[in-house]
DNA sequence: CAATGATGAGACATAGCTATCTCAACACAA
DNA sequence: TTGTGTTGAGATAGCTATGTCTCATCATTG
């Protein structure tokens, strides 16, 4: 019957959503096995869509680097003030979510290309925050690197509490963006 | 020559502190051969202070367990002001170091009581948090458990930091409680 | 309805890891 | 020095996961 190269690829976006749930729960011990059971699909199916384990990772990798660094572009953070980009950032990340939980649970990484990651993700929000600093808006007495850190680190919590469901989407962003920029403090 | 119980023990400490080093950088995939190699002893050696894979897992768990409730406990949250207490549990969680990130990067948790890590580790950093709320020192805009995910975040990256040899102890731990509390801005 | 091709189930080989066991070499105490 | 006990190295068994393959079945196209 030949199947529509369009719903080949449909199955296979659907395999590999089921693949980040898996993964982001069990992480690298998942098997390919458990992975085809829970996308209701044949063993063999799944490697006739992903030869290798490493496929499948890589797989998985790329769309969650493709849908962040999508929105990350989106957000145009070198255009609008620091409160803002932070803002939109958070949101980015938090809207990426599933995808990328799994990709971080994942012990090692199979990012086929590191540096077009850090340019085209990493890079924007450290510029954000660089200019926050050389404009006086961020404290001066921690280096960006390290409110870098910082600020990612508040991120995959806000990705695990709207996973646990204990905060919505937007409220996620909005608690990331106002702790990290006001603190907890009142 | 029947060993010495006690240098016995001073072996599995070393030991626990090679596979903390070990676990900590390679995660679960890290084989118990390549930790035996890694400690400088042989495989055999290495099962005879642990019997299974589990024992070595469950031991440095409850290494990790142990410093950080003992740290915990010395820092007395319960009778200190607010920024004193985040800043002592900070440098609690700092220095229990090196142990503590073997067992978060290991998926799964191999804790024997998970209450009791709850009680001795958790419970006395959610209570200040909550006091802090309670005083209206900290925020009421977010649930006292977003307060807290977001304050362990901070924790990891800092402990990360100090790894990467980014940022000193002492200075981490600083860098945690001020953007905790203060936030990132000036 | 017939032909084509995709699917699922399962057999199979392979590889790596855990766990056990044996044995020769070695260190220390008496 | 002798004997006891520990060690490292290696062999081995069992298990599990990956990856390949076959085949009967089923769905879709024409």
């Amino acid at each position: 019957m030949v199947r529509h190269p369009a719903l080949r690829d449909r199955i296979a976006a659907g395999i590999l959503d089921t693949a980040a749930s898996v993964l982001a729960e069990r992480g690298d011990a998942a098997s390919m096995a458990e992975i085809a059971r829970a996308a209701g699909v044949g063993r063999a199916t799944l490697y006739r869509y992903f030869p290798t384990r490493e496929a499948l990772l890589l797989g998985l990798t790329r769309a969650a680097f493709e849908e962040l660094s999508v929105r990350i572009a989106d957000a145009s953070l070198d255009t609008v003030p620091l409160r803002e980009g932070v803002a939109r950032a958070s949101r980015a990340f938090i809207a990426a979510g599933a995808r990328y939980a799994a990709v971080v649970h994942v012990g090692k990484t199979y990012v086929d290309d590191p540096a077009e990651f850090d340019r085209a993700v990493a890079e924007p929000v450290r510029a954000l925050l660089r200019r926050g600093v050389a404009d006086g808006e961020l404290r001066t007495d921690l280096p960006a690197e390290v409110l870098f850190e910082m600020f990612t680190g508040l991120l995959e919590r806000g990705l695990r509490l709207v996973e646990r469901g204990q905060l919505g989407a937007e409220q996620a962003g909005a608690a990331i963006t106002t702790v990290f920029l006001d603190g907890a403090s009142r």
